[in-house]
Parts: C-alpha cells; structure tokens; sequence
DNA sequence: TCGGTGACGGTTTTGCAAACTCGTCACCAA
DNA sequence: TTGGTGACGAGTTTGCAAAACCGTCACCGA
C-alpha cells in the first residue's frame, strides 16, 4: 500500500555538448542512432548496438553525448527541427495574406506531426521516452513555434491586416496554447481523427479574434 | 527486437450498468471505492478490499458492476459531473454577459481540473489507468463541455453580443478545441504554470473572435 | 424473486536472481 | 593533443515460478 509516485525527471539541465560540434564521428553516431530508433525503436536499441554499426567501442561514444538521452534528444531535435524549418517557410512567404499563411500553419503543424509520430511508426517510443522523462525538448519547441507565430503575427500588424490593440505577446502565446492540441505527442495519439477539420475550425475561430 | 506496440483497446462500449441503478449497495460501492482509490489509488485497490470494507463477497460486486474499470468510470463521472455542473451553473447565469461567463468557464474549468486531479493526489493514477485503456470518460466529458460552450454562445448571440456568420457548430467545436489544454489530464500534468494566466489570455483571443 | 456467497479458471502482478546496459576511468597509440 | 579502447561498478531490465486478482457460475436462504 505505498505510494505510486515515480519522481525522477532528469531534466537535463547542462545542455552543452561533449566533445568537438562538428566532427565526422558525431555525424555518424546520429545517422546510426537515426536508423536504429526507427527500426527496432528507442529502448531496445542500446548503444552498444550503436558502436557496434560504426565499427567503435562504446566509450568513445561518450566522447561526444553525455547520454543515451543526449542522443535521442539530438535525433528528436533534428525532426522537430525539420517541422520547425518548415513551418518557417509557410511564415515568411511575403506573398500570401498572413491569414493565409496562418491558416496553413494550422494544418501543417497538424498534418507533419501527426506524420512523425505515426507514419514513422517505430519512433513513437522515442516521444513515450521523451515525455516519461521530461525532456527539455517540447519546451524548445513550443518556444520555436511561438517564435513563428510572432513573425506572422508581426506581418500581418504591419499590413493591416490585423488588428494591433491586444498585447502582441499575449496574443501569440495564446495563439500558440491553441495549437498545441494539434502538435503534442499524446494529444494526437489520443485523437487523429478529423485533425484536418479541427485545425481549420480552430484558425478559423482565431483568425476572426485577429483580423483587424 | 520484437514491436513493443500493446494495443489492447477495452475501450467498453456496452454501457449498460448492471443490476437496479437505484441501490443502497450501489452507493455503498461508490463511496467505499472513492475513498480506496483517493486513499490507496486505482490500482493498489482491490476489488476484494472493497468488498472486506462494506463487508460483502466480492461476486457481490458484480451484480452491480460490470468489472473493476467500471466502477472506476464511475468514480470518475462523478467527478467529472461535479466540474460540468459548477460548469453549466456559470454558463446559465443569465444576469452576466456572455462574455463573461465564457471568460469564467476557462478560468474555472482550468482550475478545477488543476484541483480534481492534483490537489487529490492519489486519485492521479486513477487517471492515468483512464488514459492508458481508453475510456470513454473523455468522450464524454467533452461532449458534455461542449454542449455547456453551446449554450453560452447562443445566449451571447441571441443578446446580439457575439456575431452571427459563422457555424455554431464549427465555432463552439473549435473553442472547445482550444479549451482542451486546460482540462486534459495529461496535459494539465506537463504544465501547470500559469494555468490561470493561459487560460485568461486564450480567452480573451477567443472572445475578440466572437464579438459581434 | 431478491439478497447474497464460496469456490474456481484464466490472466495479471509480484519477487528475486541472472543477465544486461549505462556511463566512467585509466590507459594506449599515433 | 587527438583518436580510441577494455574493464568495471551501479543501476536496470529480463525470465520465470509463485501469489494475487478479476470475473463467472452454481448454489443457498428468505
């Protein structure tokens, strides 16, 4: 009859890397990391199985990551990145209306997360892991996200396009709590249905808060 | 190197309780199971140990509940019942502009869902069992949310305080959409910072969206 | 018929030792 | 100094038998 409380969050604070940036090795480490967690999944992938496919011993590995956890985080990143980079994109299009543009954020941040996490059937444990311990990960996106927000956000101010009484911090913030359904892991487990339709309902509903 | 995929969806359609609905031995059950499952948790109670407390057999049980994740629905409706009442009570409070009361429902569904499933501590597992299988509790819960959401919003627009273009459907949906980072278990667990500021500020764009 | 139970099969959880994994360190070679 | 490794301790997962639990059924008494 104890308690069932598990508290270790290894949070992962330091945030610097080991060993030099940009080196051949790192490179093939997160190649081989890459594969393996995609085929046989985060947890059954161990990183002796890593060394074992450059042709390393483990300990020199950790030359270069702290962690098996620095590892997958790097992989996550580079995809939540990829998504990121994107999304960019779809921002800074100077020739479409930014309610266009948001409106497509909408669906993208929908449609390519739900591909990550899903398609990509084997990495769903990598995000399981990265959520059970808290990685720093999601906060990083978030914050890009609302990063990208601001900037269409911005444009759209400064053509008139929206209104420019409300607080813009404020706003994108909340603009970006709005997303979240349509980008967090477990949410979007829990609920693919209809994504493409919820996410443009919910532009919709936002972009009437916005428009000037 | 096998999946570590476990899809096992008891996902519980039937629905009909078992045995008569009004009983004393009913609420019996109820209230000793509420009390284990906050005292102990979901999972360390038995249904044995349920039974020793009322001080019946446990086949006894299962004249009234179908299986143990039953009477754990249960527990939960009728917390969840408690929420939507609280819920429903602001949004038929006529005296106030819809406005404000849709104001109120996001600061007080955030809230209350902080308390249900935080402040009681041990009841948290029992959501996470919830969350795990998947119960129709979440369904339901949102249903029953929305339909609160409708009601605000078709008073709002027959006072003529909010606009009248857009779907009802479609726009109470989407702010149900945005309220979901606010009540989500899951969610409300990976932030609970400024709960009452997100809520205020997602509000407020919402509201800018609807007024007339 | 209503209120209630003991005993039982099939599945899940538990306990614990063996095997494995993570990450460090001292150390080697060019 | 850069590139690289074997060996090892602490902690974690695995395998499997024993125990516990869930849920059903036949049955009892008023």
């Amino acid at each position: 009859m104890n308690g069932s409380s598990d508290d270790q969050t290894s949070q992962s604070s330091p945030q610097r890397q080991r060993g030099p940036a940009e080196h051949e090795r790192r490179e093939q480490i997160l190649t081989a990391a890459n594969g393996h967690f995609r085929h046989y999944g985060y947890n059954k992938t161990t990183v002796a199985d890593l060394a074992k496919a450059i042709g390393l011993s483990t300990a020199y590995i950790y030359k270069f990551f702290d962690s098996k956890q620095a590892i997958g985080e790097a992989v996550c990143g580079q995809c939540l990145g990829s998504i990121q980079e994107q999304l960019a994109a779809i921002a800074d299009d100077d020739g479409k209306p930014a309610s266009d543009r948001l409106r497509r954020i909408y669906r993208t941040i929908g449609k390519l997360s739900a591909e990550l996490f899903f398609n990509d059937r084997k990495l769903h444990d990598i995000v399981l892991a990265s959520m059970a311990e808290k990685w720093r990960l999601v906060d990083t996106h978030e914050a890009a996200v609302l990063e990208i927000i601001r900037r269409v956000v911005s444009a759209g101010r400064e053509t008139g396009e929206f209104e420019r009484k409300s607080p813009l911090d404020e706003t994108c913030e909340a603009i970006t709590q709005t997303l979240l359904p349509f980008w967090h892991p477990i949410l979007l487990e829990q609920n693919l249905d209809d994504l493409d339709k919820r996410t443009t309902i919910v532009a919709n509903l936002v972009l009437r808060g916005l428009s000037a």
